[in-house]
RNA sequence: UCCUCGGUAGCUCAACGGUAGAGCAUUCGGCUGUUAACCGAAGGGUUGUAGGUUCAAAUCCUACCCGAGGAGCCA
């Protein structure tokens, strides 16, 4: 009797009959043979199925099978080197679980809104399912990483009664007669946790309702925020970097095929940032550093950007691509103005209209995927910046109470998982990356 | 929210003031090694919506709807 298994196991059953149940990917015949392009999830095999060798019932529904119809094959196992996988399947017999109906994706080119009404289906996709299958690894690296550090998962929650940093909009909700808030960061629940457990992190859901239309936005997103005691800025890049490497070696060493053939990314910069040893610009230098880029590009007369930077302000995002195009490897950018950022950053005690902030800037003109910091530990000068951003003091009296009760310095960062993956697998829009993309004027599927 | 571009067959696009078209998908026929197969045939349309200009509008004008790219903001 042969034995049910997954694609990815076929090398294990050469010249054995097996049984393989999944979907019709493509067909392909020529007379009284027909190609069968089969996939189950695990992987995708060719079923050949010769006229002459099948019963009539098999052959028939060879031939009225459509694209995406459920089906299960049983045949042989047999070494092909025609077959990238190395193995095709010589059917024995066929039958038909459900007869797909005019499947919408066709093997032909899509526009981007077609393939996302259709998103439920375009999951079955070569690229999707690479795309996704590495966020799944990109995932639970960064569970392993943060547990072989000692750290402690502790999940913020979603409804929040308040504004956690005042900054961005955000959705509100209805909670029991009362308003509520999709949270937008888990970062000052974390400070809490960090006080019980000294070194935690959360990973869940953010919600941001700011109008933004761009490749690297998201209206639902996926945030994993470490959060350690005692810590203070410098160690936090170090603790950034080795994660990021981290995660970079566990896609690498797990999923180059489907980055180099189905993704057909380009890995020499990943490779690079296994190395370490980002480089760490200080604001200043690199506000500098742009102002005179800029500058040395409004001599040439084809040139239509920005002509100077306003030291003082935050990047852009051509900024961001202008910057990270000098290094080869992602870069960490230090001491923002603390004006651009979160009220909670501690003030740069060399220079207190800076802040001890730091956005970890991804190559290749990918951008920010890292933004953190060390949290201001003041009691003072925290009410100053509660009241300076217009913030209600009353919905922060847990968190000051952090300050009363054996205050501590502490830093953490807020990583992008979506914005994460989008540069691994080099893809041009992050919408990609997530399975159901919640989007400005798009939550369906 | 602002700027730019777009909406024509199931899908991707062409036609740019004068008979609505192709490729793919679908259906039928042919082929023993296909890989987005190929060859032959057939069916498939209120040109986003509502007005307007004109002998004549997919095409020009106005408004609205929807989408894409970018800006701002951010992870």
């Amino acid at each position: 009797m042969a034995e049910y298994i997954r694609i990815n196991e076929v090398a294990d059953y050469l010249d054995k009959d097996v049984v393989l149940k999944g979907w019709l990917f493509n067909k392909s015949g020529k007379g009284k043979l027909s190609f069968l392009q089969f996939r189950d999830g695990s992987g995708i095999i060719q079923a050949v199925v010769f006229k002459t060798n099948v019963d009539d019932a098999t052959w028939e529904a060879a031939q009225a099978l459509t694209q995406e119809s459920s089906l299960i094959v049983t045949g042989t196992v047999a070494a092909d080197t025609r077959s990238k996988l190395g193995f095709e399947i010589q059917v024995k017999s066929l039958e038909i679980v459900n007869l797909s109906d005019g499947y919408p994706i066709t093997p032909k080119e899509h526009g981007s809104n077609f393939l996302l009404d259709n998103r439920h289906l375009w999951l079955r996709s070569k690229k999707q399912h690479a795309i996704l299958t590495i966020r799944s690894t990109v995932a639970l690296a960064i569970r392993d990483f943060f547990d072989g550090e000692g750290f402690v998962n502790v999940d913020a929650p979603i409804f929040t009664p308040n504004a956690c940093e005042g900054t961005s909009t955000l959705f509100q909700t209805e909670y029991f007669g009362d308003t509520a808030f999709l949270t937008q960061s888990g970062q000052l629940y974390m400070e809490a946790a960090a006080a019980a457990f000294g070194k935690v992190y959360c990973f869940g859901p953010t919600f941001r309702a700011e109008k933004s239309k761009t490749r690297r936005h998201l209206t639902e997103f996926w945030m994993i925020e470490p959060e350690v005691a005692f810590m203070e800025l410098d160690e936090d890049m170090n603790l950034a970097e080795r994660f990021t490497m981290f995660i970079l070696e566990r896609v690498l060493e797990k999923h180059r095929d489907l980055l180099v053939d189905v993704l057909e990314r380009d890995l020499t910069v990943l490779e690079t940032s296994l190395k370490g040893e980002f480089p760490r610009v200080h604001y200043n230098d690199a506000a500098d550093w742009l102002d005179n880029f800029y500058k040395e590009k409004a001599k040439d007369p084809e040139w239509e950007g920005k002509t100077e930077f306003e030291k003082g302000g935050d990047f852009g995002g051509d900024d961001e691509t202008w910057l990270t195009k000098q290094y080869d490897r992602p870069i960490f950018v230090h001491r923002f103005p603390a004006a651009i950022k979160a009220f909670y950053m501690e003030p740069d005690p060399e220079d207190p209209t800076l802040s001890l902030s730091v956005d970890m800037l991804a190559p290749e003109g990918y951008g920010e995927v890292i933004g953190g910091g060390q949290r201001a530990g003041d009691l003072d000068y925290l009410l100053k910046q509660i009241d300076a951003h217009g913030l209600p003091k009353e919905a922060f009296e847990w968190y000051l109470d952090l300050r009363r009760y054996g205050g501590f310095p502490s830093a953490g960062f807020g990583l992008g998982l979506e914005r994460m993956v989008t540069w691994i697998t080099g893809i041009h829009h992050l919408r990609e990356t997530i399975p159901f993309p919640r989007l400005i004027n798009r939550i369906s599927p």
